[in-house]
DNA sequence: TCCCAAGACTTGAATGAGTCAACATCTTAA
DNA sequence: TTAAGATGTTGACTCATTCAAGTCTTGGGA
């Protein structure tokens, strides 16, 4: 045998102990492929992959997928529920307030929970997850 | 007349260029006794006012008064909509994992943006919202 | 290799939060 | 006092997501 070669998504499916389906599959190249998708996106893009899958199954997948720790959920206010895989930093995101894009931004400190708060009122904080809010590029632009 | 006195609600909604009705006045003062309550529960507040009010009526009187800037709208993922009485600094929230309750923390500077994004992917940021998320000392003496 | 139990998928119905529309009522400025 | 227009009411509706029941698939063992 060579070298390790990078898992294959079945490979890190099943590492996760999740079972391997092309649904599954096709879900989690979905997400990686993507730039935080909705729900809607990402059943259409399986669908491009395998042909056909439930809505259902795409919610169950993805409730798996982000138990498992394979891909993050994050919702912006106003915002249905989108989906990423860039998993295991502790990166932030900026939000466009006109058309709802969404970027990554580095975090300096790269693990949870990067700031302080200056009171944590009793509470056991283990993250600290930062939301910009601005106009993108194209969107103050074109206005 | 004797010096300045704190304005009443009905002068600061007249002030911010909304109509005086028992609603708004009522809703004003429920989003301002209460602690980030959610619209039932600020319906509910309500209703102990005045004693009848419906839902639409909360919901548009809610939207007046967060355009006003007279009251604030969050919105933790995986929870309704919030609304609090603290508008015109630019405090953060801590929120439980567990039973989700909601505590202000102040910001350190003050004043939006408070924070700089290592990338602002040509973005023009005006906010940083911070949620930190942990468990509340009741939740965590509880377990 | 075959079996089967747990996990995954499908269809269909339901929930919760919030919005839209049409009409009635109340505020407020003239 | 009056009337324009803001506000409130009722009822229907959308959207995102979840629940339930039954069927199919996967993968560890016989």
């Amino acid at each position: 045998m060579t070298a390790s070669q990078p898992p294959t998504t079945a490979e890190e499916l099943r590492g996760a102990g999740l079972r391997v389906t092309a649904a599954r599959v096709a879900l989690l190249e979905t997400v990686r492929n993507g730039d935080h998708l909705d729900v809607e996106a990402l059943t259409s893009g399986v669908r491009d992959r395998i042909g056909q899958i439930s809505l259902q199954a795409v919610y169950e997948g993805l409730h798996a997928l982000t138990g498992a720790g394979l891909v993050r959920r994050i919702e912006p206010p106003g915002s249905p529920a989108l989906f990423e895989g860039r998993v295991g930093d502790n990166h932030h995101h900026i939000v466009c307030r006109s058309c709802g894009v969404v970027a990554d931004v580095d975090c300096a400190i790269g693990e949870a929970p990067c700031l302080t708060a200056s009171n944590d009122h009793g509470f056991a904080i283990d993250e600290a997850e930062i939301i910009y809010w601005g106009v993108c590029l194209d969107c103050s632009t074109a206005s």
